[in-house]
DNA sequence: TCTGGCACTTA
DNA sequence: GTAAGTGCCAG
């Protein structure tokens, strides 16, 4: 789905991106919500690798805001289910001589299971084990307790493929995360000191629910989601439903009876309390390379609508110039990462992620590894690209939702360029779990703009697409690459890592919706 | 909890 | 007119 905002409207030419993108930033980025700004790395390496000036802004950033004040629920459902806000991000400070890969996936926000109860949501028991890492084809691997979101298509992508899947958990909570992988003629994807970075925004995080639990997200869903326009302008249902509720506290009134809109403010629920709303460690954070970290409370929502605090601090490993340190106009304050770790400090973060103190490391748990592989992405069943179960994925780092940017050792690939490229993060000690992602090459950028936009809700996202000019691009460039698409590990082989214009989802199936 | 049919909507 | 995306709700 194009974005025809004219805030995204990108520069024409590279040579004046830069100073065009800067005004428009400034007008932008309160509609937009600057996230990142990707600092200079005070390693000269990455300098090299033009990533110090990547800022990925999340779109519809207030309506992202208002369910995650109230606790975001995404469902999901056997064939698939968009996700609502969808996940829409605009990326600038892209070089245009360089080629990119944007990945999207969703990866599981802690180890807890949830249930709603009280008007509140609360940990329940240990989250279960994630699907193995394996993509499905709709309907599929959608066993007892797992659903699927299905991953919209970008518009315009001729994606004859059937839909992939990322397999959820129901009453899991879930975090989003986007990755910017260079991927160029000089440092191409799977290269030693290939170059990426890991956006997370904390205010994306949902809890993957078969039916919505709170009924001010339904509310939220209805206001806002115009396919369910049919439910606006009349709380009928919503008072038939407050009826079961309180115990025949209203009586049932029929639906088409009853016309007067009942304000939230009188709903029963209004009253709700946040549990542990006043610890919440919602602040935004950056984590860079340099080992600086900002933390920004105004970023997020007042409180925190999930029992523990493990909104994943927006984390950042970035590189970035020391004058900037990661920090934007949102992120007024930072602080070493390793100082004060929201593990640290944050008792309910600590309980959340006990195991995260050791980031870049290792596994929080072993059910994270297996949840990493989920994440992979891999071919459909009936694809006779080997899987990711075939891939030593258990060797990936412990990456949890942060975000990261930093050139990672990684080592060259012996096989195909981009086929299993998950498989090389394993070497990686600070790359992500990747694989389960929608990423996109970028053209030979003309525009130092990239938009996607990520329709989903929890699937498998086993296709690697390449979108060309006709997928969801509303200006594409003139010198774009017809559009292929790509199985996750079965990338045609004669193509070379850098004519990619791809969208590699392992999760969700983003909307491209490219400015230029 | 979860499912499938339903009414309603957008595209 | 059709296909597909919504939440509702009885089971």
């Amino acid at each position: 789905m194009a974005d025809t905002e004219e805030g995204f409207g990108l520069p024409t030419t590279p040579a004046d991106s830069e100073s065009k993108e800067l005004q428009a930033e400034t007008k932008q980025d309160t509609q937009l919500g600057a996230t990142s700004k990707s600092p200079t790395s005070p390693q000269a390496a990455f300098t090299q690798q033009g990533m110090e000036g990547i800022k990925v802004f999340l779109h519809e950033r207030e309506l992202w805001l208002k369910f995650h004040e109230v606790g975001t629920e995404m469902i999901i459902t056997k064939a698939g289910r968009r996700m609502f806000p969808s996940y829409k991000v605009k990326v600038t400070g892209l070089n245009p001589k360089t080629k990119y890969i944007l990945l999207m996936d969703i990866v599981p926000a802690d180890d807890h299971r949830y249930k709603f109860a009280d008007n509140k949501w609360s940990v329940t028991g240990k989250a279960e084990p994630a699907m193995p890492g394996r993509a499905s084809s709709p309907g599929r691997d959608v066993g007892r307790g797992r659903r699927a979101v299905t991953p919209s298509i970008p518009t315009g992508c001729p994606f004859l493929l059937p839909v992939p899947q990322i397999i959820l958990n129901s009453m899991h909570k879930y975090q989003p995360r986007l990755h910017i992988v260079k991927a160029d003629e000089n440092n191409g994807f799977g290269s030693k000191n290939t170059a990426f970075c890991t956006h997370v925004f904390p205010e994306t995080a949902f809890i993957a629910v078969t039916s919505y639990q709170n009924h001010k997200i339904t509310q939220l869903k209805i206001e806002n989601n115009p396919f369910a326009k049919g439910f606006r302008g009349s709380d009928d249902m919503e008072l038939h439903r407050m009826s079961r509720m309180q115990s025949k506290e209203y009586p049932v009134v029929p639906r088409s009876t009853v016309r007067q809109k009942v304000s939230s403010n009188h709903s029963p629920f209004s009253g709700e309390t946040r549990v542990l709303s006043a610890s919440s460690n919602l602040g935004s954070q950056y984590q860079c390379e340099n080992g600086v970290s900002s933390t920004s409370q105004d970023l997020l929502p007042p409180a925190n609508p999930y029992p523990i605090s493990q909104e994943h601090s927006q984390i950042y490993h970035c590189t970035k110039r020391k004058d900037e340190e990661c920090s934007t106009t949102e992120h007024p304050y930072k602080k070493p990462y390793m100082e004060t770790s929201p593990a640290e400090e944050d008792p309910f973060y600590r309980s959340s992620y006990p195991q995260q103190q050791g980031l870049n490391t290792s596994y929080r748990t072993e059910s994270a590894q297996r949840q990493a592989c989920m994440y992979a992405s891999s071919a459909p069943p009936t694809d006779p690209v080997p899987s990711l179960e075939d891939i030593s994925c258990n060797t990936w780092p412990s990456v949890p939702s942060y975000s990261s940017c930093t050139v990672s050792a990684m080592q060259p690939m012996d096989r195909l360029p981009y086929q299993h490229f998950s498989a090389h993060f394993t070497s990686g000690p600070l790359m992500p779990r990747l694989s389960s992602v929608a990423n996109h090459t970028s053209p030979q950028i003309g525009d130092t703009h990239s938009m996607f936009q990520h329709q989903t809700s929890v699937s498998h996202q086993p296709i690697v697409r390449q979108c060309g000019p006709q997928t969801g691009i509303q200006s594409p460039p003139s010198n774009l690459q017809p559009a292929e698409f790509l199985y996750s590990h079965g990338v045609p082989r004669t193509l070379s890592p850098h004519q990619y214009h791809s969208v590699h989802g392992v999760g969700m199936v983003p909307e491209w919706s490219e400015n230029s």
